[in-house]
DNA sequence: CAGATCCATGCCTTCAGGGTATCAATGCGT
DNA sequence: ACGCATTGATACCCTGAAGGCATGGATCTG
């Protein structure tokens, strides 16, 4: 049931020389081992990953894709260990995340200079998974955007902004100074959640091209500037409000200290979230 | 040498029941079994992942990581397994590497249109590794600025954009319409291999802040923009070329017909990404 | 056509993984 | 304070997978 990482291993070996004999060599193993566990290999996945001409080796396309898969396997396999041994050795860790168009560096920097141990690494968090990295641990804290699924976690809201339609500049309303969400009736709206497209670089794509229009919040809309779309408010649409979140049994130190860090630098900081330039 | 995925999952169970007799019942398997299992994984590793008071169990810090870096490998597992299948019942992929900036949608939804049975994947590069992905396998086919280690590569030019400098609103120079190298004299260049930083948003942190500039590709200054951030073309800076690049030995079909598709729409497109709006 | 090469199969050995029985230590109730 | 229950660790045995060696069957080559 568990893939065996010893024998994919020796897939790769295999891989890389196309010959049972060489890649058994460089393995320390004997070619007959060799051979039976790369049958075993390919019973367990349930598909060929090579085809054998009892003279040579070809891979498969399955063989390829698992040559692929292999390679960043072994990679995390290696990059997750080490941070094990960094949290061993008391390498303190702290995972950021935040939505897009949302700016954590302030933060970040201020809380890097009073934790100057805390490893600190940011993590862009899907849209249409805002609050589950943080809920399973993989984010320790993130600026998020309501609405999300609060259960489990805590919040504060540190401000809001208005939403914005993203309209192609030949649009007719492109004219518009400002817009309502009544005007936008009988418009094409691209419902964001329709597809978990990898990036929302592509909505903004169908944008451009003239296959509907969208309403973000406006952080959003500057994140994605391009020449051929443009961005006007929605005077009437509700505020999206952003937050700050962790998970709500969270008590170590360091999250503590960089939601106090954070929550001061918002106080200071002369830009609000909530301002329209 | 090799990490056990069956111990990982082992102890993954004891982590999340807390307890050896429960987590060995949950797995099906003896207590005693568990114990020696956790034992191994720890001598493996070659540190303590729970402190154990004959009465109950804790996890240790690094005990806390493994179990986090456990959930994101079985995941890694998961999904390489299903790519796998899905390489076998003969459905194709095209990962599809970008630079930051350079817009890639236009090509990918003409390519989709001719080949609909393609999964297509976008991967966004990092700049400090623009072109290990496709020497390596993690992308067909990328979108990428020069200079580049080219070994190993075919390219295509595809188009030129201008060199701009990042800077304050409130810097002096952020008057001028455009700039020159020598005016830059004496200003602190943000070098962008200083720091391999996941995000390139923090440099334009930096600059917002007065702590230097930047010159960078139109597209990418377009990319990050910013309202306390202007750029200026910089007039004697060269420009930078931007191609379509492929593994020199790839001659499969979907990436030759993408090649073909997205060669065809640069031509046709109205944008190019030489032409400064 | 004979020899060389290469992968597969059969058989034996070793050892990690799993089971049962039991011990040692710690809480907990009386 | 003492006895009992609970929990993790240890001892010992058994099974099966992993590895080695010998060899077979197939194909290429001179």
């Amino acid at each position: 049931m568990d893939l065996d990482l010893r024998k994919l291993r020796y897939f790769v070996a295999l891989a890389e020389h196309g010959h049972f004999g060489r890649a058994a060599e460089s393995l320390y193993i004997a070619q007959p081992v060799l051979s039976r566990q790369i049958r075993a290999l390919e019973r367990e996945l349930g598909c060929p990953l090579l085809t054998r001409t009892t003279r040579s080796v070809q891979l498969t396309t399955a063989g390829r894709q698992l040559q692929e898969e292999a390679r960043v396997l072994f990679a995390t396999v290696d990059a997750g260990i080490r941070r094990v041994h960094e949290a061993d050795r008391g390498v303190q860790r702290l995972v950021v995340g935040f939505a897009t168009g949302l700016h954590v560096s302030q933060a970040v920097r201020a809380y890097a200079a009073t934790s100057p141990d805390v490893q600190i690494e940011l993590l862009p968090l899907k849209w249409w998974e805002q609050d589950a990295p943080l809920r399973d641990g993989r984010a320790d804290v993130g600026y998020l955007r309501r609405p999300f699924d609060e259960t489990g976690l805590r919040s504060v809201t540190i401000g809001s902004e208005p939403k914005v339609a993203c309209l192609p500049v030949t649009h007719p309303l492109a004219r518009r100074r400002s817009l309502t969400l009544a005007e936008l009736e009988g418009e094409r709206i691209l419902d964001a959640h329709a597809r978990r497209t990898s990036s929302a670089e592509e909505k903004f794509e169908l944008i451009a091209s003239g296959d509907g229009i969208a309403v973000v919040p406006l952080s959003v809309a500057r994140s994605y500037l391009r020449p051929d779309l443009v961005h006007r408010p929605v005077t009437d649409a509700e505020d999206v409000e952003t937050c700050l979140v962790v998970a709500r049994d969270s008590r170590e130190r360091r999250v503590l200290d960089f939601l106090a860090v954070a929550t001061r630098t918002l106080g200071t900081a002369p830009v609000r979230l909530s301002a329209v330039d």
